[in-house]
DNA sequence: AAGCAAATGAACCAAATGGTACATTTGGTC
DNA sequence: GACCAAATGTACCATTTGGTTCATTTGCTT
């Protein structure tokens, strides 16, 4: 056979459609969410919006309608996540606690939300993989998570005042030995285990960890 | 129209290949470095194998002839990557020297290795996004890197004897946070600017880090 | 109840992408 | 120099995948 017909297909008239309820911001949330186990278990390019639509009650239609495109549907994902970490930091208020008290409970709760949410930690990872494109894109994140330096800064400057913590400290230095002591454990779990057959999701190895991230930072500030 | 004609093409006879010179370890040596640049740039699922081969001088076939398919190729890459850092590991003597100059130098290593090999991080990054599915499946991977935990091991032994480290740390407790504060710094660096407007390639800014990071591990582990 | 914009369904498509088939050349061995 | 396996070039393809087109339904407003 030398040649194939390929035939324009008369648009089949859909079978009748069958009866359904409006929900916009429902379908929205929905998506929003499956797109969140998606983007954080596969990343950007591995994510499949076939798959996303799959686990909704929805169609593929539906996504291309509410977020324009796959990377839009990514970035709603990752200002969803920031956002909701900014919400529950809000709550943390240690303005009249002493200085040593607030910078454990500080790092305890840091610690505890990346191990509580892996998928937060995987987006951001997937987002630094993309070297912050997106971030740098979405103007609702710019500079926004700037509470938490805020908290320190503010508990720094008491500690120092107070003759307990040694003067000298950059507050994002502090900053930034709490994020990594409190990241790596959850971004690297997998090669951790695999490297050194120790899983950090185990019970007993999470709540030393975190005893000894809070006293690495403590014993750093202190004088 | 309604029909469209697809014809089968008949092979066409290629014009007459160019004369060249065989080269298979050089090919295969090109072929892995281009790939672990757009691996560590896209990730698994992001990097094309187009790409790969544009890069270099070779064609597409022989990525599929050397490495068999995209994987046995990324595969090829991580495992170089881990070897060239055991590799160089080996390098470093520490077994004469006193612990607390043993451990500043590791740490000092460890924190620059990762900041000069931005390749190797990002890999890390993208196989525990991959739940380090491919780092089990490599048999010449499995529990080699080993070397720095022993070389911590023998170090803080012998501090706890000199009564310099204070007793009851575990060892991976201690290599957990010396490579989590040379980690993130090159991992979340892109968000870390984002979000901070601080950045840590700077040259101050890498050096002010180290300090604080050596600084950071000694009041962990000295009395 | 007519009219209309927002919301949804079902089928479809073009481009990208990993991978292959076939032909040819190199370079070593007998 | 005949022969052959390894190495390479060129063209090709099947499938996956993000995205679209067309048709229909809801539910609100007047």
């Amino acid at each position: 056979m030398l040649n194939t017909i390929k035939p324009v297909r008369a648009r089949k008239t859909p079978a009748r459609i069958l009866s359904w309820t409006q929900d916009p911001e429902g379908v929205q949330r929905s998506i929003l969410a499956a797109a969140r186990i998606e983007f954080a278990e596969k990343g950007l390019s591995g994510a499949r919006v076939d798959e996303i639509a799959a686990r909704v009650a929805t169609s593929k239609r539906m996504i291309f309608y509410y977020f324009k495109d796959k990377q839009g549907l990514y970035v709603a994902v990752l200002e969803e996540a920031y956002a909701r970490i900014r919400t529950i930091e809000r709550t943390l208020d240690l303005a009249g606690v002493p200085p040593v008290e607030a910078l454990e409970t500080l790092v305890g709760f840091t610690f505890d939300y990346h191990a509580d949410n892996p998928d937060f930690v995987r987006l951001v990872m997937v987002e630094n993989i993309h070297h912050a494109r997106h971030l740098k894109l979405s103007a609702k994140i710019a500079g926004l998570n700037l509470s938490a330096m805020d908290m320190i800064r503010d508990l720094y400057a008491r500690g120092v005042a107070g003759g307990i913590f040694r003067d000298g400290i950059d507050p994002v230095d502090i900053h930034l030995t709490i994020s990594a002591l409190s990241f790596y454990n959850v971004s690297n779990r997998a090669s951790i285990l695999q490297v050194f057959g120790h899983d950090m999701e185990n019970v007993e190895a999470r709540a030393s960890r975190r005893k000894s991230v809070i006293e690495t930072v403590l014993r750093f500030i202190t004088r």
